[in-house]
DNA sequence: CCTTCGCGCGAAAATTTCCTTCACCTCATC
DNA sequence: GATGAGGTGAAGGAAATTTTCGCGCGAAGG
């Protein structure tokens, strides 16, 4: 065979331009008959994208009996002839293998090896195709798999939604306002009180001094100590969480700059807010309470507050991340992966 | 690229005697088989639809240095690389076609030929899908609303890659489990400790049975209580946190159900596991902690088994949420401070 | 009706591609 | 510096694909 050597002669690199072989021009086209049509390099024969099954109509009737038949168990379950050798499809469809690459050949192939490539791709194409219910709310009888997607894509569309609706004005003062606080108090309960947390963990390691306070009493105690240049944020997603809103308040009160992070702009929480970043309000069901995808928005919003506040003091930021991430280090079980 | 000096330098340096736990035998044998749940027999391994690029993140971590070069060049250009022959992409990548083999069995594949198919349909999804414009990582001076962007994509990312990778018989197995567990406890520190607060509010929300722990001593302490039928859950993104592992290996050897839910199934974590849940590992820039991506797909994994257990025990769990609902309505005020 | 010819068809050889085994080499540990 | 445990690639074997070649069926002509 003069055409030697498709992978020989890549020689490397240069292969992920072109292929290897074609490029080098064939040697001679010693191949008779079929017309050289296969060859991708010398004929415009474009491999067919998708619409194989176009082409296997259209060149149906001048194929024989077995082609066709070949054929037409390729056009109707591509993913179950892409899971065939040559040998299974010949089987399959009660013919010889020399057939199944005759036909390969005909739908404008080099060979069967990448129409079966053609194939795996058209079987994936159909598979996207089909979510149609995945908007729909998760029902009870809901099996897992459509749950994952369901749950997957409402979580998605609530941050493009919550990226969306961000407002940058009142997302940079607060920022500014992370950024040169003395110290910062979170205020938020129950699932809030988690973003809360999350907030505080991050903003203490990009050294600044932060605390999360779940417990209202103490809240409003520590509230008391806060002024000017301090900052206080409240994170609520009906933003009438009054055990949040009071030590909002208390340092609202006294002078320390207020960040309200709520699903609702419009609530009571706002009024001692100094900036207001608003979070999505997804759609809830009764599987699916408004708490799951407030967290998700809210916590969108604190890793942005947290990036921008990094990019801010990032001379002191990046040594403080990497020191606690060095503290850490040997909490993680030496033997453990290997690599 | 992302490897520079991965994170896991400490991990690394320990590495006294231990395979990594994927295929070795769990420490206590003869318990219940557990309905064909376990993974690692050599189940029922889904050979990963169009999540390859979720799954190269994954495995990366224990692959050798050859293997990684082999799975970065198949994640970036998907394309070009189901064009190749196993030759091919062995010189493309400098590596031999043992090594390039050898990848493609560890991201789940019988071999190179499923690779390439599965390749081939990866290169057709991403075809039809747009090329977003943000995928860069986040630098220290982009502008807030190119933060913004950055982190609410590299999220959606992540959900995707989450969803796509979730071993649906171990999710299904997990959530099983929790539905008929007495008791369920949860360890996690740091981020994943949120985490596992948050799945524990939710299961109390639905009137199961449920706490968190962050203090390794208590969750021991705690651990030792558990016996049959009571469930145990580690979230760990390591997969190697001993401050973690140690209570579910306690649970697990009194008889209780033990689930992991971890960025690294071939941890230590999973010696101890009934079943794995896998979460998403997102690329990692100095700005974005991996802690930070982790998050958001254990909170998706988290969700969906909150959600799988509602509906298993929907009976009890509608009227425990809305019960939950009603207690916290007076919590909410419409107009000024109250108490 | 028989012969001749053309052509579709498949069995098996030829070849490429893929997978496995084994020995070498590197690196880490003691 | 010795020792051992993998990572790595080269070569050989297995499986796939492609080509070759001859059989058999049906049609046209004798």
């Amino acid at each position: 065979m003069s055409e030697g050597g498709r992978a020989s002669g890549a020689e490397g690199r240069g292969a992920s331009g072109g292929r290897p072989a074609e490029t080098g021009g064939r040697p001679a086209e010693g191949r008779s008959g079929n017309g050289g049509g296969g060859g991708r390099g010398g004929g415009a024969a474009p491999p067919a994208p998708a619409a194989l099954a176009a082409k296997v109509r259209t060149l149906a009737p001048s194929m024989t009996r077995s082609m066709q038949r070949v054929a037409e168990a390729v056009a109707s379950d591509p993913a179950a002839c892409a899971a065939l050798t040559v040998t299974g499809l010949a089987e399959l469809t009660g013919t010889s293998e020399a057939t199944v690459v005759r036909t390969a050949r005909l739908l404008g192939y080099p060979g069967y090896r990448d129409l079966r490539l053609a194939l795996a791709g058209l079987a994936a194409h159909q598979q996207s195709g089909r979510a149609p219910s995945v908007t729909a709310d998760i029902a009870v009888d809901d099996p897992l798999p459509d749950v994952v997607a369901k749950l997957a894509y409402d979580e998605q569309q609530t941050l493009a939604d919550t990226a969306a609706g961000l407002d940058m004005v009142q997302l940079g003062a607060a920022v500014r306002a992370l950024a040169g606080a003395r110290r910062t108090d979170v205020y938020g309960v129950g699932a809030s009180g988690l973003v809360a947390q999350d907030l505080t963990q991050k903003l203490l390691r990009i050294g600044l001094i932060a605390q999360a306070h779940s417990d209202p009493h103490l809240a409003v105690t520590n509230a008391v100590q806060l002024r000017a240049k301090d900052v206080a944020i409240a994170i609520t997603h009906s933003g009438s969480t009054g055990d949040v809103i009071e030590p909002l308040r208390v340092a609202f009160d006294h002078g320390a700059t207020t960040i309200a992070i709520t699903g609702r702009p419009d609530g009571p929480v706002s009024q001692y807010a100094d900036h207001v970043l608003t979070t999505s309000t997804a759609r809830e069901s009764e599987l699916r309470p408004a708490a799951m995808s407030s967290r998700t928005s809210q916590l969108l919003v604190v890793d942005c507050l947290f990036i921008g506040v990094a990019q801010r003091t990032y001379e002191s930021a990046a040594p403080a991340l990497s020191a606690s991430y060095e503290a850490l280090a040997h909490r993680h079980r030496s033997g453990g992966p290997s690599r």
